[in-house]
DNA sequence: TTTCTTGCAAAGAGTTTGCAGCTTC
DNA sequence: GAAGCTGCAAACTCTTTGCAAGAAA
């Protein structure tokens, strides 16, 4: 069976692009922290583990490099670094975020609930949808128990 | 009547803030750029015209208390740059965006459209939803019929 | 007077770039 | 050996902060 890396292999050859010993173990710290919503330095650290030497510059480069290639989206959530999110293999659409306002995790939803909304969005303000973004920003199933005890503020 | 700036005034006062002439410049340069998406370099050259002895760094910090007092919402599209979006009165909720990949437009839509989509997320993932982000990606109608010409790519 | 606010300059954080050296074909 | 890639350091951009001076209650 092809494995993923090889695929993103194959995508990097085709627009002559080399798969380095560098951005092998970056990707391999993105796939396997696919839960995760790395900033740039996070994946740096965590590829300095398999990779020492490299640099943060290449940890950059190649991060831009996958975003072209959309492998990975780049997103913020409003705290002043940009993130790299892994996107799921043949998913039409980048799935959305929930970030918790209480404890800042931010949770993913697979599923693509906008469909009706672009229907919606593409008729009405004549708009072609090529990609999305959606993130609520509320209280996560973990804190929400805990709420009750501090209510206090807001 | 009472007009749009007296009610931010007393929304700072019941804080108790001022509007100071800073303040009050900055907001009116908001109102009268309401359509726009400002990042705060724009906002102070706007300001700037206006009260030319403000700093950069009054900017900052207004919109900042601006955002803390909902008033306005700041947002990103992923350019590097925060940018100031004047929350529309009494809406429950915040807009949405439509980004154009071509001409780089922002256009707003004001429809709450997520409300189903809102109540599947708060049940099916208990997630009390506080406010949310849309942003849509594509190609908008000014761009649309353009498009013709250049289908090479895609 | 006391508190809040401002402008300036400096600092900080995140990201990009120039460049010489190293790989790979 | 030409082309692509890397690490380092410096540069850059956007934003925040410290501080002394100014304005308002």
């Amino acid at each position: 069976m092809e494995s993923r890396i090889d695929r993103i292999k194959k995508q990097l050859h085709s627009q002559s692009y080399k798969l380095t010993p560098q951005r092998e173990a970056t990707v391999r710290v993105l796939l396997e922290n696919e839960e995760d919503h790395l900033s740039a330095e996070d994946v740096y650290l965590l590829v300095k583990e398999k990779a020492p030497e490299i640099g943060l510059a290449t940890v950059y480069r190649t991060l831009e490099l996958l975003t072209e290639l959309k492998v990975v989206d780049k997103i913020n959530f409003g705290d002043g670094v940009s993130r790299y999110d892994l996107r799921t293999e043949g998913a039409a659409h980048f799935h959305h975020h929930l970030v918790c306002l209480e404890c800042g995790a931010v949770d993913e939803i697979q599923e693509d609930l906008l469909e009706d909304v672009e229907k919606v969005v593409e008729e009405g303000w004549n708009f072609k949808i090529k990609d999305h973004r959606l993130t609520f920003h509320g209280i996560c199933h973990r804190c929400h128990g805990k709420e009750e005890n501090d209510e206090t503020s807001e």
